[in-house]
DNA sequence: GACGATATGGAAGGACCATTCCAGATGTCA
DNA sequence: TGACATCTGGAATGGTCCTTCCATATCGTC
């Protein structure tokens, strides 16, 4: 389904396409400083519209939230594509990582379960970034910067989940990110 | 507020006392199984029980919750502390936080964010694993199994955030948690 | 400028859930 | 065994929230 789909159904109104996107932006905010709880009724206000046209925009607040989340991915995705681009793999990898770190602490939603929720558009997401992230990891490998005696998709999970762990925690202090950083690299390294 | 208050108040009757312990059970089971979203009703029916007595025997749907957590961690900080007794402080800590992590991942509930939640028993219990896990770490530590140049809360801090991502991922998997335990007690060792 | 298609938003609908009520059942104690 | 305080659970209550309705407003086009 993409955006315009030419020669069936007519064009969207200026306005719903304006009102679409202040429900999405609206809901990009709440949702990262909030979570999924934050009610439609509250979107709606922020946007300046009605709870019936925010929902209208997207069929469903399961939806809202999905095109939200996918859409809060997408600078993380890019600037971890930046980082394949650095000369050294291991300090590419590590500030990869810090970045998660920040990103997903800055992000309230991205640290909740969305259990069994329908959420294609962020399921593609997360799955570009997992491709990215398994890039970095697998350069840092051939560099020499990471054993070899433990699986690399087991380390992909690993450090998905563990970047994610920390960023939840309180308040995500640099320091924090930092030591957790340093003792995961560290702990990463061949052993000699 | 304890459980007898001799002088003032009556016992409680035997049958509230009995059912007070059905809920409980059955709290602990589905809230392991499925987190907190289970409803009083389904607890009730597991229980064999309506709705209104459980919700009666902790005065509310929280208070239940905050007593069968806290009744969940009682035989995780019991077997931290007999890893206290264990003769090598470096395998004492790896076989707690391998134990942890497949504590919290047969545990659902334990991984939910329990924001603003009032839960002083369970805050309890917390404070007394995390007492029991300094205790693990600082051994280690002063038995040089642990590097010095990073914060010994910094530490603490990093351990239960990060065995509870592990724990949280998927399945947690043997041998992802133990890959994990290795990479951390790697790069927690002192540099050379 | 006018007309038809489209969009809006306040209000109503409907689902879910914790909690309270109360009439009847059950334990407790003399 | 009898009297009475306590306890029980189905039903009622109140609240929250997503979603749909529909009369009105706005847009796009001729």
């Amino acid at each position: 389904m993409s955006t315009s789909d030419p020669g069936q159904t007519r064009p969207r109104r200026a306005d719903a396409v304006r009102n679409r996107h202040l429900a999405l932006e609206a809901a990009k905010s709440l949702l990262a400083q909030r979570g999924a709880t934050v009610t439609v009724e509250t979107i709606a206000r922020r946007a300046g519209l009605g709870a019936a046209t925010v929902v209208r925009a997207f069929g469903t607040k399961d939806a809202l939230v999905d095109a939200a989340v996918a859409d809060l991915l997408d600078p993380l995705i890019r600037r971890a594509g930046d980082a394949l681009a650095l000369p050294d793999p291991a300090a590419a990898l590590r500030a990869f990582l810090l970045e998660l770190i920040e990103f997903q602490a800055a992000h309230w939603i991205m640290s909740e379960r969305v259990e069994g929720l329908e959420a294609p558009l962020t399921a593609a997401r997360r799955a570009e970034l997992r491709k990215v992230a398994s890039g970095l990891i697998g350069r840092a490998r051939e560099a020499g910067a990471i054993r070899t005696d433990i699986d690399m998709t087991v380390v992909t999970v690993m450090l998905g989940e563990v970047t994610y762990a920390i960023a939840r925690s309180g308040e995500a202090s640099p320091e924090l990110a930092g030591a957790f950083v340093t003792v995961v690299m560290d702990g990463l390294r061949p052993r000699p």
